[in-house]
Formats: structure tokens, C-alpha cells, sequence
DNA sequence: AATGAAAACGCTTGCCG
DNA sequence: CGGCAAGCGTTTTCATT
């Protein structure tokens, strides 16, 4: 797991700040290339007040340290025909490990997301299809996977929104640091 | 809604264009996008055989038509101190519509997203932040908005993965899509 | 109307102060 | 970290089909 990346939770009151690899600065070029990820160095060197060198070192860094882990371009499910999205939850049997029944989510290709959770369920998984008949098959594939037993789907009516950059980690709102 | 997206008119080449105005040319630019979303026009050209600015003009065509929504950077979540998400279930009241229960979730920077869904609750959304003392704190936060009732929360163990390219809509896997 | 080629412009990127 | 310079991609324009 990517638990590693920047250390445990020690925060690491006092002592050498060197600890951290992610400054302020980075975090506001990283919540700029969030926002617009196909921003050009010149651009995000004028966002946060520094050369386009400058930015351009402190990416590569951040890319390579982990921390930026790819750029993407979202779609609009609708427009590329998938207009049907479901939260199922996945109660587990004892017949599989969980990391086999992860592996086996992630052939699918109309999971998108998959969390490992605490509760009564394995996992929780969002799928995105085409159509309704497309969820039945969808449903019957999975329930096909060692492992796994009931399943529990929730049908999503509409996404408000979805996947936004959360900057509770760039401010001290929420994140109540000490 | 977003189907009927007044895009590029019928398309000569490439063989059997219909009135889609999201021929297979675009579905293969779309889906080296959202692989990798700083992809250049050349690198794009290169990879569906096309000249660059064909490319372009498709792409800002895609943009235009909002079927490509947006270009964002992927960031490790731990490595911006946010090491704790959780999907909380939101049972509705009847003491507000469901549009100003998802505009208020939509205030608060630590929820990801957001999906009004069929069932028992009003709503899913996913929050992610930085301790579970947070998560205590965001809970508090949402039971406070009118209309949320109570709240059923589930939290992340681990992310197996997340907001994976979905290409069930690029090959007829699933879809069934005629 | 869409495509491909060419040219001017702007950005990227390694290197040194 | 900033500036410079070389190389490359981008983006407009134009001719072609």
C-alpha cells in the first residue's frame, strides 16, 4: 500500500522539518495542477510566485517521490454512454483472501473504484455502465468471484459531484494539524 | 441531460459514423486522455494515427461539447496528510429539498463527492480527511445541515483502487450499448 | 467540411550562476 | 532558485481532398 510515501502519522512536532517533502509551496502547485492538471510550467510559476524552472524541478520531485501520481482527463459519463452508476457493497465469504477478491474486482473494467471497509461488508465498489441490463450482468459477474457472497447495491440517482480536489490537507480548516 | 451534445455533424472516414457525435476516433483520443491527461497533441496523434492537429481540433471539439470535462492531477492522499476516508450514508429529513442538502455538502471541502441515490438514504458522499478526530469533526458538520438526518458511516481501510479509467464504453464489453 | 503540412510562436528542460 | 539557450510541441494559417 502507498503508506509510505510520506511517513507514518507521526507529525513529527519540533525537531527537523526536513522530515516533510511536501512544502507549501508544493501543495499550492499541486492543488493548481488539480484543479488544471495540463497547466503549463509557466502558468503554475505565475500562480504561486516562482520561475517556471523552479516549478518544473518541484514536479518532477513530487512525481517521482509519489506524491503526484498521474494526470487525467474526466469525461462525462453520458456523453460516452455510460449513464448508469451503483455503490455495491460486497459481503465476504470465507473461501477467498481479500487480496484475491480485490484482483479479481479490478479485471473488471466497469469497477471504477474499490474500498476495502470495515463493517459487515468486504468491500464497497462503484461500477459504471450503460444500462440497467448491463447491472444485472455486471452484478452476476461479480457475485461469480471466490469470495464473494451477498452483495448490496445502491443505485445512484444522480452525482452532485464527484472526485473534487480536496484541499482540507492545504489549509489548517479541518485538518487541526496538532 | 448531457445527451444530446450538438457535437461534430456525421463523420466521413473511419467507417461507419453515424449521427454519434463521439465517433471511435474520439472514444480512442478520450481514453489515452484520461490514461494520461498531459498527453501532447503529437503523442496523441502517434497513438490513433492521426495528424496533431486533427487532434487538436478534435480534442477542443470534445472540450467544447463537454464531453471531456476537465484535466486534473492525481495525488496520493497520504502524502498530503489526508489518511482517512469514509463513505457516510445521509438519511434524509423533510425539512429541506435535496439540491440545498447537496449545495451545503458541497460547501464542505472535506467531501469528495457526491451522489443522491435510491434507497433509504438521501445521499452517499465520501470524505476524506486528515484523522479520525477530523472525521468526528465532519460528521458533526454534515448532521448540522438541514435537512441530514441521521448518518451511517463507513470507513476505508484501504483504497484498492480509484476512479480507474472506464473503458466499458469504448469496446462492447458490457455494453451492449445498441 | 475535414485533413494534412508548414511556419511562427511559446513552452519545456538541462545547465550554470 | 532564477536565467539563459537549444530543442520541441503547440497553434494558427493555408492548400488540398
Amino acid at each position: 500500500m502507498t503508506q509510505e510515501t510520506s511517513g507514518p502519522p507521526g507529525k513529527g512536532p519540533g525537531g527537523g522539518a526536513h522530515n516533510d517533502p511536501v512544502d507549501q509551496l508544493d501543495r499550492k502547485i499541486i492543488a493548481a495542477l488539480r484543479v488544471n492538471g495540463r497547466a503549463t510550467y509557466a502558468d503554475l510559476g505565475r500562480s504561486v510566485g516562482l520561475s517556471a524552472s523552479s516549478v518544473h524541478e518541484r514536479v518532477g520531485k513530487l512525481e517521482a517521490a509519489g506524491v503526484i501520481t498521474g494526470y487525467h482527463a474526466t469525461v462525462d459519463p453520458n456523453a460516452v454512454g455510460l449513464g448508469v452508476t451503483a455503490l455495491v457493497g460486497i459481503h465476504p465469504t470465507d473461501t477467498a483472501t481479500e487480496d484475491d477478491v480485490a484482483a479479481a474486482l479490478g479485471e473488471l473494467p466497469e469497477v471504477e473504484s474499490c474500498y476495502a471497509v470495515a463493517g459487515d461488508e468486504a468491500f464497497v465498489v462503484k461500477v459504471r455502465v450503460a444500462t440497467v441490463d448491463d447491472l444485472e450482468l455486471s452484478l452476476g459477474r461479480l457475485r461469480r468471484i471466490p469470495g464473494v457472497g451477498r452483495t448490496n447495491t445502491t443505485v445512484v440517482l444522480s452525482t452532485r459531484f464527484e472526485s473534487r480536489p480536496n484541499n482540507a490537507g492545504l489549509h489548517e480548516d479541518l485538518t487541526g494539524g496538532a
